[in-house]
DNA sequence: GTCGTTTATATGTATATACATAATAAAGGT
DNA sequence: ACCTTTATTATGTATATACATATAAACGAC
């Protein structure tokens, strides 16, 4: 019945405790992992592991040689799923669709050129895309796509059914990039594609990607009304 | 002059390497921790600690005598820093003030008392608040307080120079709640604090609070346009 | 004092070993 | 075939030990 944690779980938890109860008030140093190995009668790596993941989620701060403090003002440390928008649409129980409304191959603009790392007049994929949920707008997206991540001769009917990014981890593979979240007013196609005014407060996700060493994409996607980012801390 | 890491860092480089190069594709098992520590010439623990570091991030799954897989598809995890005004501002080499625009006790609206989980005709205190940044508007406030979770006979006076949230953390304590973002419509009150025409697109957090079973405070902070949240896959 | 050098120390990591746990796979019984 | 029991196995955790590393603090030279 007793769902209490053992092990470094139950260290962690009692390490907590104290913090919340500002047995170990904010700013102030805890005892060494020695210390706390021994009142709680265990190994100092059980300690270690516990304070190690306090530290990951930003409630503790660990300096060689200095020792452990409970942070000052703790910067909450959330984790944020980002998820594939096809999943985020079936698991509400609605069908997905992706319709890709134009791709030509064109020099983006300054900006986009150097976000993505390329040099100014290099020919990209430009590629806008309209997620559908049970038919209806979900989200807009505007892509730009560097070939040379791409295999040769790529054209976008090799994306068959397939959203681009659904195409892209398959095909390109994982990779690592940034992420950047912002309200702003509808753009013209946008507010188009959204069946929304002009103007319009939306939520736009921002993203670019790399693999390696050359960036593979740059998307912006701008989402229909009532999206919402949730975490717990 | 190689910032090539070492240890088990060294270990995750890898195993990360040979899934985006797709050595080992999405949804197939890799080698056990065993073999990996024989065929790296470390320890099971090392491995351990890299593929728990990789599955913690989403890249992989383990289950115990099933094995490790690659996701299939990877719910990126971000690890999002919440940040407090006052540091978000001051980091960037503006000065911080808070200013207490209103401050009453009334009964909050049935949607705000089933988010903060009182009665319906509970009397919570209701602040409005706006951040400066350099003296320039940077996010309007809107707070409900349960009194319950303050000290007897609180009142506003108490903050001092601090804003609520900061006022919280120190005297409150540690908590832990939920936190949305989303994009919304400016309204009145808030495009008139942030001098902005109404209706203007706002990045917009709501976050509620919670300390052992009962509800702190809920908030809705309206960002200054510009406002982006950023983070790093 | 100010600057570099040494030393002490808490955390960080690696190791072998052992046992716990979950969950699949195999074996057995009906 | 179906259900139950048992074995097997990969991960999860705990342990003692050892050494690495960052860095605060003490020390000395000037």
């Amino acid at each position: 019945m007793s769902g209490d944690p053992q092990g470094w779980e139950a260290i962690r938890a009692e390490v907590l405790a104290r913090i919340r109860r500002r047995d170990w008030a904010p700013g102030q140093m805890i005892p060494t992992e020695e210390e706390l190995a021994r009142e709680f009668g265990c190994a100092r790596a059980t300690v270690n592991r516990a304070l190690r993941d306090l530290a990951e989620g930003g409630l503790l701060e660990r300096r060689r040689k200095a020792g452990t403090r409970v942070t000052e003002n703790p910067v909450r440390k959330a984790t944020l799923s980002i998820p594939v928008i096809r999943q985020e649409v079936e698991a509400t129980g609605r069908t997905y669709a992706a319709r890709l409304i134009r791709a030509e191959r064109r020099a983006p603009s300054e900006p986009v050129a150097g976000q993505l790392g390329v040099p100014a007049g290099a020919v990209l994929w430009h590629l806008v895309t309209l997620h559908l949920a049970a038919s209806r707008p979900h989200a807009a997206e505007n892509r730009w796509l560097n070939p040379a991540a791409l295999p040769p001769r790529w054209t976008p009917e090799r994306l068959g059914t397939l959203s681009v990014n659904e195409w892209l981890v398959r095909h390109v593979g994982f990779a690592w990039g940034d992420i950047a979240f912002s309200a702003e007013a509808a753009q013209e196609e946008e507010a188009a594609l959204l069946g929304l005014d002009r103007g319009a407060a939306i939520f736009v996700t921002e993203r670019t990607t790399w693999a390696e060493d050359h960036a593979i994409t740059a998307v912006r996607l701008a989402h229909a009304p009532g999206y919402r980012l949730h975490t717990v801390l």
